[in-house]
DNA sequence: TATATATTTGATTATTTGAATATATATAAA
DNA sequence: TTTATATATATTCAAATAATCAAATATATA
């Protein structure tokens, strides 16, 4: 494998690496949404979803069309459903451990 | 869910953007090696290695024990692998799509 | 004109990178 | 044992690059 691959793999992660990005993929694995629901659901205002959208639409992890006046997202592959479920496994997991540290720190 | 676990997600998957980092897992999904084997197989001179080591110590997706000289690393959770395969059959799913994007962005 | 969405912009903040330096262990010579 | 030296790994630093955020502006449809 090449190092253009890993970057494509880097890039893929980046993509993902984002709360509000986090959020707007949680929401559309329970199915499409428009812009605005995103924003309502996210508690999100002015321009941001769209921005993030934009992002994860560049990345071709999400994809938009149009309804009339709206745009309407879903996710391009039902697999980041599974993505996200084998990552909430790996923070479960650790989830101890990290907030250990985090109360270390602390002190 | 809150913004605390919604950043805890993003950071994570933050520690994976990165491709060295990338390269790092793949290499510690075979098997435990010391930080001078990955420097080898990884290709990487200087300390870059061992930089991307500590952002991946920190986060917990690895561990590092000492032996005499040397420091042997390797994943602190197994599915660490399951994510790199679910990410790969992403990958595989879109990266016609992508590789096509990237031809009509050379036009 | 109103609503939904997207794009641009610029300031701020974070990340990357390579080079230099530091630390720890091992080995060998005196 | 002490000293010197080599090897492995980690840390620090500053410059370059990239990402974030909010506000302003633009576009498209109703």
């Amino acid at each position: 494998m090449n190092l253009n691959m890993q970057q494509f793999k880097a890039d893929f992660f980046k993509a993902l690496a984002h709360p509000l990005r986090i959020k707007i993929l949680e929401l559309l694995a329970e199915g499409e949404k428009s812009v605005n629901e995103l924003q309502s659901l996210a508690g999100s205002e002015g321009s941001a979803v769209s921005q993030q959208l934009t992002i994860l639409r560049g990345k071709n992890i999400v994809t938009g069309t149009k309804d009339g006046n709206r745009v309407i997202y879903s996710l391009r592959d039902p697999m980041i459903v599974e993505l996200l479920s084998v990552a909430k496994q790996i923070f479960n997991n650790h989830l101890v451990d990290t907030i250990s540290m985090l109360d270390q720190m602390k002190e």
